[in-house]
DNA sequence: TGTTGACTCTCACGTTACGTGGTAGCTTAT
DNA sequence: ATAAGCTACCACGTAACGTGAGAGTCAACA
């Protein structure tokens, strides 16, 4: 298929699977002898990937890694992008519920909080890379950051489902072997639902899941998903570091 | 309130709200000696509308219009950004469906048109841009549109009045057959009615009884009148424009 | 009362993801 | 073989901020 046939099937810009091969997002498979563009049928899987993403308000530049990735599992990747289509749909009913709240309060018949007038607003940039980054710039931190915990307590439980689900699961197989093969999928999960949003090198993931050990606040907050979870998942993480090159 | 207060309160950035009053799309009620922002509860509604057209895509420029426009009805503009949140929702839905279909595929289960792998990502032009132009910019677009636009409330309460008669009238022979006398009867009244408003060809009268179908909002409206009279309006309407000539 | 430390301000250049011409070569139908 | 319609490749433009840099401000503590 050439570019505008491409374009007009999946509702996008010639000038844009333009883009996309400028920087290496999506090479058509073929190009003729004049320079046309002809894109194969598995261009157009790798397109669908990518517009999944981007609906998703990834950076292209990380589509780009994400699909280049060689453990890129797409079934795995489709089930996140549901899963986060999902959570979408759900801050959009926060949204709609917003709205019927602001509606009723122009005529006065409830009272609202400045905060519920911007419920469902948190789309913007991504709490995950946020939570990471707390992570590692916490370890220098002292005590007199109080305030800060009780804060970061705050974030993560509105964050919390999406990690609850994939903690569920991990937490379903913490008895199988650390290099169990049904361990390592999960872990693979986990892997891909991190990377998604931070880049965690090879060494940063077998740190972050030693960390899950060592400060105590994140062993009790992975733990309450199951006993022994933390060490379950350092050790699984470990593993799935380790086979990564 | 000071900006990162405001900042932290609904989810953006500091340097978003100095954007935003760089451009003059929400500037600070109030500003201190010493050059500080500070936001007033007035300037908090502003902003939720303004992160309300935002989330739908709409760029700051055409937002700024938009809100500083003083025929500006915030009522009408938060159920408008409802409709179209539902919209939303349900081009999610698709998206979801999507994906459930490609997993499917993959496993070999289904065949997949190209076409379908793509449903739902139609967000490129989006549609609620079309209405919205409809309803704030281009007047100049729809002539008929722009009388009704200019009538009074109270002519528009009147106008009301009158489509809630001939709906009713034409609620009471739904079950009948689209081409039976009756009901090109009542058609026939409603088609002298809305020539009032604009010259409706055969075409374009064809075409608005399918869009009574397509459109939600117009479905929804209908049908409160009687289950299925949309689709009776459409059937009958594109009887009546066949026998026209 | 002086000194932090957290906030704030204003430049001003950088970035992402394309849009928008413009010019020139290619392909297909008449 | 000529026009109509695609295609290509620049290359600059734009929207909506991000990201320091350098400097002033404010409340709290020593």
């Amino acid at each position: 298929m050439k570019v505008k046939e491409v374009a007009e099937l999946v509702g996008i810009s010639v000038r844009t699977l333009h883009h996309y091969d400028e920087i290496g997002l999506l090479k058509p498979d073929e190009v003729t002898e004049a320079g046309y563009r002809i894109y194969s049928e598995r261009n157009l899987e790798d397109l669908q990937q990518i517009l999944f993403f981007r609906e998703l308000g990834f950076p292209l530049k990380k589509i780009k890694e994400i699909i280049h990735d060689p453990t890129f599992d797409r079934e795995e990747a489709l089930k996140l992008h549901k899963r986060m289509l999902l959570k979408k749909k759900r801050q959009l009913d926060q949204l709609i519920e917003t709205i019927d709240k602001t509606l009723l309060n122009m005529k006065g018949e409830i009272e609202m909080a400045d905060q519920e007038k911007f419920k469902g607003f948190d789309f913007s940039h991504n709490p995950y890379e946020e939570e990471a980054r707390k992570r590692w710039g916490d370890q220098a931190v002292d005590e007199a950051n109080a305030k800060l915990e009780s804060k970061s307590k705050e974030e993560r439980q509105e964050l919390g489902e999406q990690f609850n689900t994939i903690y569920r699961k991990l937490a379903e197989v913490r008895h199988e072997a650390p290099d169990s093969a049904i361990a390592q999928e999960r872990i693979h999960e986990w892997y891909v639902f991190l990377n998604a949003f931070g880049n965690y090198s090879k060494e940063a993931f077998k740190n972050l899941g030693q960390m899950y050990v060592d400060d105590e606040r994140f062993t009790k907050n992975i733990d309450q998903f199951g006993e022994g979870l933390a060490a379950f998942m350092r050790d699984a993480m470990a593993v799935y570091a380790d086979r990564m090159d």
